[in-house]
DNA sequence: CCAGACGTTGTT
DNA sequence: GTCTGG
DNA sequence: CCAGACGTTGTT
DNA sequence: GTCTGG
C-alpha cells in the first residue's frame, strides 16, 4: 500500500509525517513507510500563500478605555531599559545571554562598530538566504545507488520530505567503522563547541562556502575528517526578479538522487544527554544552468567521487577541494512550483506540482 | 597573553 | 527591522 | 530558504 | 577546538 497516494489515507499519513518530523529524534521509528518512486501528488487546493495580517494588536494606547481609565492603583507605564546602542529589551538581552552566553559588557562590547546602527544591520548582514530548502522522495531502493555494495539501505526510518527546511532531518551517507552507512542528521551544522543548538542557529550554518570551508573555524575540522553524502531529489530555489520571487523545483535529468556534498558535526553537551548529529550543505558558484535562477548552487558529486569524498583518511585540502565545483549544467532541469512551497509547513506533495503547463520545464537542452 | 568569535546570501 | 524556528 | 514572531507578570 | 583581535 502506498501511504502518499491514497488520498482517504492522506491527511493521516501527513500527519504521522509532520509529528515524526516535529518529534526531532535522529532516531525516531518511522517503520515501513514506503512511497512510490514518483509519486503524483494530489490536484493542488487553491491557496492563498502568503497572505499576511498587515494589522496590530488591535489595542493602541489611544484606546478611549486605556485613557480614561487612569486609577491611582495602576503602575505608572514605565519605560523598559532599552540598550542605548541597539534599543534592545532587557528580556531580550537576558534571553540572548543566556542562550549565547555572553555578559552584560559583551553584549556592550559587541556595539563597538563605527558603523551606525541601522547601517551595520545590513554591513554585518546576519542574514539568511541561500540554498535552504530540498525535497527527497527517494525510496530505499533508489539509495542503494549511494551504497558501497550497491545494496538498498536497511533502515526503517526514511520518510519522504517533499518540503524539507533546515533544522529537519535528512538522511545522510558517511563512512563508519570503515564503512559507508546511512544516518539521519539535522540540517544545520552544531559544532562540536557550540554553547547551544540555539546559539550555533544562530550562525547559520546550513550551507558552507566550498571557496573557503577549509579557513573556516566552524567548518575546517569537519571539511578535514567529516565529509558525507545528502541525497536529495533535489532543492528549491528562488529566483529573484524585481520585487518578486518565484520557487523552482531542481534536480537531476537522468537519476533520481543528488549527491551533494555535506559535512557533519557531533555535538554533545555533557555526557548524559544524547548528542547531536548535523550537517550542512556545501555550496558553490552556479553553473550556466543554474545562474538562470540564482548565482550559488550546491555542490552535486559524481557517483564515481564518493568514495573520495567520504574517504576520512584523505584529510589535506588539496585532495578535497578540487571535487567541491559546479556539475555540468546538462546534468541539471528545473521547473517553476507554486509559491506555497514558501511556507515550511505545506508538508503535501503537491508543492512539488510544476506551477503551471510543462512549457516552464527547463531541461538542460534548452541552451 | 586572554576574550570572544566561529556564517551565508543578496543588496547596497 | 531583526531574529527564531521549521 | 521563508514565515512568523517580536513580551511580561502572576496565576493556574 | 581554533583563530582573531585587542
Amino acid at each position: 500500500m502506498n501511504a502518499s497516494n491514497a488520498s482517504s489515507g492522506d491527511q493521516v499519513g501527513r500527519r504521522a509525517h509532520q509529528s515524526r518530523i516535529r518529534a526531532g529524534t535522529f532516531c525516531a521509528g518511522a517503520r515501513g513507510t514506503s512511497y512510490s518512486r514518483h509519486p503524483r501528488p494530489p490536484v493542488p487546493p487553491t491557496r492563498h500563500p502568503s497572505t499576511r495580517s498587515v494589522h496590530g494588536s488591535g489595542r493602541s494606547t489611544d484606546h478611549p478605555i486605556m485613557v480614561r481609565n487612569r486609577s491611582p492603583c495602576r503602575r505608572p507605564r514605565t519605560i523598559p531599559a532599552l540598550c542605548a546602542i541597539c534599543g534592545s529589551s532587557p528580556s531580550r538581552r537576558r534571553a540572548a545571554m543566556i542562550k549565547v552566553s555572553i555578559s552584560i559588557g559583551e553584549h556592550k562590547a559587541n556595539h563597538g562598530s563605527p558603523i551606525p546602527f541601522a547601517a551595520r544591520a545590513q554591513h554585518d548582514g546576519y542574514t539568511r538566504r541561500m540554498c535552504g530548502r530540498a525535497y527527497e522522495t527517494y525510496t530505499e531502493a533508489e539509495l542503494a545507488a549511494l551504497d558501497e555494495h550497491g545494496e538498498p539501505p536497511d533502515i526503517d526510518w526514511l520518510i519522504p520530505n517533499y518540503n524539507m527546511a533546515p533544522t529537519e532531518t535528512s538522511p545522510v551517507v558517511l563512512v563508519r567503522d570503515d564503512r559507508r552507512a546511512f544516518a539521519p542528521f539535522r540540517w544545520g551544522l552544531i559544532p562540536g563547541w557550540a554553547h547551544s543548538v540555539e546559539a550555533a542557529a544562530k550562525y547559520s550554518l546550513i550551507n558552507a562556502r566550498g571557496e573557503e570551508i577549509s579557513e573556516k573555524r566552524s567548518y575546517a575540522e569537519s571539511f578535514q575528517h567529516q565529509r558525507c553524502i545528502v541525497p536529495l531529489s533535489g532543492f528549491y530555489e528562488w529566483k529573484r526578479e524585481d520585487t518578486t520571487k518565484r520557487p523552482y523545483a531542481i534536480h537531476l535529468r537522468d537519476q533520481p538522487i543528488m549527491a551533494v556534498a555535506g559535512v557533519w558535526a557531533r555535538w554533545q553537551p555533557t555526557v548524559r544527554v544524547q548528542p547531536v548529529y548535523s550537517f550542512s550543505i556545501v555550496t558553490t558558484a552556479a553553473n550556466d544552468f543554474m545562474a538562470k535562477i540564482h548565482d550559488r548552487m550546491p555542490v552535486i558529486l559524481d557517483y564515481r567521487d564518493l568514495d573520495h569524498w567520504l574517504d576520512p583518511d584523505v584529510h589535506e585540502s588539496e585532495r578535497v577541494q578540487p571535487l567541491v565545483r559546479p556539475c555540468p549544467s546538462d546534468w541539471l532541469a528545473a521547473y517553476e512550483v507554486s509559491p506555497s512551497v514558501n511556507s515550511v509547513r505545506n508538508k503535501a506533495p503537491d508543492v512539488l506540482q510544476p506551477l503551471t503547463s510543462r512549457d516552464d520545464y527547463w531541461p538542460t537542452l534548452d541552451f
